[in-house]
RNA sequence: CGGGGUGUGGUGUAAUGGUAGCAUAAACGCUUUGGGAGCGUUUGACCCGAGUUCGAAUCUCGGCACCCCGACCA
């Protein structure tokens, strides 16, 4: 990609609003924009970023054996009188009528939409059990929007939901689904705590959450340093010593990124989704459901991965995995590194090549905001010595590599994308 | 929903009730070319409505929008 065509037009300066650094980064680096309070705009860098969040939870989660549909937003107050939440999920929903005065809700979660299609064909224990995915918009008439993407009212969503025969199955499924969650985390560039929570208006008795410590987090959470337990204030309330080891506990701010629940038979119960045993005896599914936000997921990484300077992604979710940047007369660079550029996409990078007709000073300032995490510099001062500068965007140093050295080892990127990144190595 | 605050070019800001200014971004020209370059020219703004006043960005009232603290959430 050339970056003369790429729509992001960079600022200088964060809007005032903006006073968390993820909503800052993001904003000036033109990867999202406020369309209203809550609602964002994702622009193409952005864009990018949320889709390769999203491809490595869709590989996960179908890595467990899931299966992927897609269910509406605008869902019938029928479903959701069954279980009783059309007045009392909290944060409430947003409602509409259509043209015939008939309500309609606009889904902040699909428990009520998941039963009704499980209901409808699944009658035998040998269905069981069942994994069903999807990653889709969800909307919630929260209190207040804060924080950029930390708090939205619109904001795509995994949400997985299992349906099991006994508890004991689901249990197995239960864990299963923790590890998975640590690996998507993993893969982000994060490294939660995962605790006891209090599941509020989604119901069931037990759940966790994926905790990230942050400043910015809403969430006050205890943490054991000696055993490793866990837990969200709102379950526990304030205690000092804690309720497994009995040592001291400390207590720390943290961002919500994921949330897996026992749900039990609350909405099989309510909805009768039920399924017949081999003595042809009627039972509740056993229910779980497991979400994770994506746009909360991505400024939590933010969070976690900057300087002074900007962003610094994780190469997984990088929105180009080379930022290609041209110094000094780019007509004459452009076309010296024209086979570079070509080969480096050749080998399965993608790249963006700043072509503009720019100052060295602002494209470097731009490359660090962007935070792509390889810069690889045309100039030519490298070019008289056949070579580009590579630079981590997390390392201060940079180093001469010399163009021949430079393809082959871009290639083997493309059989083994664990070597990323794929010029660390050098020397 | 309770409390607090803010609305001025795309962005960030200034202007006792008296000519809406600055920076940045953008456009054009010339000069520059390894850390947000220089000079010149140019485009572009007072959230909406009512009121007070000779005169309102400024004061009053109403509306709308947005932000922060609290409670709720992925």
């Amino acid at each position: 990609m050339l970056q003369s065509k790429l729509f992001c037009k960079t600022k200088k300066i964060a809007p005032k609003d903006a006073e968390v650094v993820s909503h800052k980064y993001l904003v000036r680096a033109d990867f999202i924009e406020q369309s209203s309070s809550g609602v964002y705009r994702f622009l193409p860098l952005g864009f990018k970023v949320l889709k390769k969040i999203e491809n490595i939870i869709r590989a996960e989660i179908t890595a467990l054996g899931c299966q992927e549909l897609y269910l509406p937003a605008l869902q019938n107050k029928n479903l959701w009188q069954e279980t009783g939440r059309w007045n009392t999920i909290d944060p409430p929903l947003f409602k509409l009528k259509d043209r015939h005065q008939k309500e309609l809700g606009l889904g902040p979660t699909h428990e009520e939409e998941i039963t009704d299609v499980f209901r409808k064909r699944i009658k035998s224990y040998q269905d069981l059990p069942l994994y069903i995915f999807q990653i889709q918009n969800k909307f919630r008439n929260e209190m207040r929007a804060n924080g950029g993407l930390l708090r939205t009212r619109e904001f795509l969503m995994k949400d997985l939901y299992s349906f099991h025969l006994n508890e004991k199955d689901l249990a197995g499924f239960y864990e299963k689904v923790k590890r998975t969650y640590f690996e998507i985390f993993r893969r982000c560039g994060l490294n939660p705590v995962c605790v006891e929570a209090s599941s509020g208006t989604i119901g069931g008795d037990l759940c966790h959450e994926f905790m990230i410590p942050s400043p910015v987090g809403e969430d006050k959470v205890l943490i054991c340093q000696k055993c490793g337990y866990g837990a969200n204030t709102e379950k526990t309330g304030e205690i000092k010593k804690c309720p497994k080891c009995k040592s001291d506990i400390g207590k720390e701010r943290c961002i919500e990124i994921g949330h897996i629940f026992n749900l039990g038979t609350k909405y099989s119960k309510a909805m009768r989704a039920e399924y017949l045993d081999k003595e042809g005896k009627t039972h509740p599914a056993i229910m779980g459901c497991y979400g994770i936000g994506l746009p909360r997921l991505m400024a939590t990484v933010v969070e976690k991965n900057y300087d002074e300077k900007g962003i610094i992604w994780p190469k997984e979710i990088a929105p180009f995995q080379i930022h290609l940047v041209l110094l000094g007369g780019v007509e004459k660079i452009e076309r010296a590194s024209e086979k570079i550029y070509q080969d480096l996409i050749r080998s399965g990078l993608e790249v963006l090549c700043d072509d503009r007709e720019k100052s060295a000073g602002e494209k470097f300032a731009d490359a660090d905001l962007i935070g792509i995490p390889t810069r690889i510099v045309v100039s030519e001062k490298t070019l008289a010595k056949d070579s580009v500068e590579i630079k981590e965007r997390e390392e201060k140093a940079s180093k001469l590599v010399k163009i021949n050295d430079l393809v082959p080892l871009a290639g083997r990127v493309k059989e083994d994308k664990s070597s990323f990144p794929p010029f660390a190595t050098l020397g």
